[in-house]
DNA sequence: ACCGGTTGCGTAACCGGTTGCGCAACAAGT
DNA sequence: ACTTGTTGCGCAACCGGTTACGCAACCGGT
């Protein structure tokens, strides 16, 4: 920058305030530091700036995997709020592991991102976004636990659920299990274990306990899952799945099983993606708009960082149903 | 830190070397410093340590599109590998449009990165990359280009493709064609038509030019490069298909078009991932390495950022092929 | 008692920007 | 000619760390 502000003849003030337009500067000075900057081929250096201004320019995003199409979406949409903003995204994936939680969370606050959006799973956050990241706004999406009273950006779940179970129910099932998840650990679990049970209730069915299995959320535990669930001496002839891979490793341990599926277990998912439409069978899913809960979350996060008001602190958006052949049942053979 | 110093009747000086362990300290002190550290709650700036270091921590990658499985899994590779070593990562999509390249080249580049990962489409980067990144490290995945010679970590293109192509050979099937995407701008699509061509070639198979149908990288574009293919005078009645979003639009454009697979059009894909395996029909498809080309990739630029030797800068993994039904042919009913 | 070597730590410059304050030059008003 | 106001810019402190250099105290050896 000196280098700059000598060729030009100028001072390093003088650049500074060229580069960032924060006085003005006569038009022909201006010039020759414009020059001078093309000449010497000079990026301002971010880093320093950052120093001063306390502002690095970067947000954090703690989400449990990316790989997972739902997060993939709503990181997209993340980006694309965040990207005509000149801010960079730091990605930490966790696999909702607690230590990883807490390594990703140190280190962004070390780095001194300007906010943090965070599908997080303990409750330890609490704590800690307290504690240190008290002035690092922190949005919550997608997950939240009790308690929580920050900003968030999530599905209702308990629609979403009750969507999925009541297309099986209208289908004419009446005999409907679920793969719940870890409603321990996930609020987005227990709302949709919520919306099952309303669902039920509603249409008079009777509720079993031993149809809703629990499990952490992968491929090989949906099978495991699924496998115990139709293990059981008298299993569901439908289910409902809480998760996009415990949906797929339900259907993979179906097959194995040598069920067919909707004809002897039908299924609604969770979670739209491409090859929904063409897996067989065709999936039902509950689809939740992924990429719009980003640019949500991340246009709170930015409006926290500029201290502009949040009109609507906590966003719930709904879900919606996609209807396939996974579904049918003896009331809708189409 | 100068609380935490004055707290502990050191200087500043005492505390840095505490911190970092770049000096002897007597243990009575050490243990001053690091109470009041506990004790005031404090954390490092690390982008002051950075100013000074030189060193931001941070490693930008530029992909296409993180949605992509392909992409996905890579960058979990990637991040295995730097999350031990205390590097935080920017992930940059540019939907290959280049005028987001430049200006995630420009963010990651002013934010003092210390290495970029990227799978660059424009050739602009060769001159970019000499230019200004001079001293930031590039680690060249998945995609090259002619004249690069830079550090590269990719596959074999070629040879993964030829081995899709020889599993359709070896069902029987004798008209070939291809979804070759875009193969001006990707050196992958380049590899991989000279694979299809080899194949061809070896089993004497005649080269139709017009079965070689280009496009961009979307699934609608597989759509309509599926639809060109089937609506020529003479379709093939098999084909190769260089990608993933490719494969699927071709998967659903073939069902349209009321042609089944594999019956009346076998199809060899892209890249393997959880939902090919219940497609319908579960796909054949030539498997990359990615999370492993991300771990290689990691490993070599942490090297390169740490001037140590790196052994194979140019390095080119196999892929394998994962045969499902999809191809099935008069040669191989099982 | 003197001296070279070691141990433990502080002073101050520096990384590369931003910014409060103030100065010079010039225009306009009386 | 003398204020007063405006315009254009530079000086120097500061952001929060790192680090070259050097000083004092202490050690054992002769």
């Amino acid at each position: 920058m000196q280098d700059v502000a000598s060729k030009a003849g100028v001072s390093k003030t003088t650049v500074s305030h060229v580069i960032n337009q924060t006085r003005v500067v006569e038009p022909e000075t201006r010039r020759r530091v414009l020059d001078a900057i093309a000449e010497l081929g000079y990026h301002p250096n971010l880093l320093a700036r950052s120093l001063t201004t306390q502002r690095s320019g970067i947000i954090g995003m703690v989400i449990s995997d990316s790989s997972n199409y739902f997060f993939a979406e709503m990181m997209r949409g993340v980006e694309e709020v965040l990207r005509p903003n000149n801010y960079a995204l730091i990605v930490c994936n966790t696999n909702d592991d607690e230590d990883r939680e807490r390594h990703y969370l140190d280190l962004l606050l070390e780095k001194r991102v300007d906010g943090i959006l965070t599908a997080a799973t303990s409750r330890r956050w609490l704590q800690l976004s307290r504690a240190d990241a008290q002035h690092t706004p922190v949005v919550h999406v997608d997950r939240s636990f009790d308690g929580m009273d920050g900003p968030f950006v999530g599905v209702d779940n308990q629609q979403a659920a009750y969507l999925g179970v009541r297309r099986l129910i209208d289908c004419g099932h009446t005999e409907i299990g679920m793969l719940a998840g870890n409603d321990e650990l996930l609020s987005t679990a227990r709302g949709r274990v919520a919306g099952y049970r309303q669902a039920l209730a509603e249409a008079g069915l009777s509720l079993r306990e031993d149809w809703i299995v629990r499990s952490r959320l992968s491929i090989a535990e949906g099978r495991r899952a699924m496998r115990q669930l139709l293990d059981s001496p008298q299993p569901p002839r439908a289910v409902f799945i809480n998760n996009n891979l415990l949906t797929l490793g339900g259907l993979l341990e179906l097959r194995e099983m040598g069920r067919r599926c909707p004809e002897d277990v039908a299924i609604v998912g969770f979670d739209d993606h491409p090859w929904a439409a063409v897996a067989d069978p065709p999936m039902t899913v509950v689809c939740q708009p992924a990429e719009q809960l980003g640019q949500i979350a991340a246009g709170m996060l930015l409006a926290l960082i500029r201290h502009e008001p949040v009109l609507e602190p906590r966003v719930l958006l709904p879900c919606s149903l996609i209807v396939r052949r996974s579904s049918q049942g003896p009331r809708c053979p189409g």
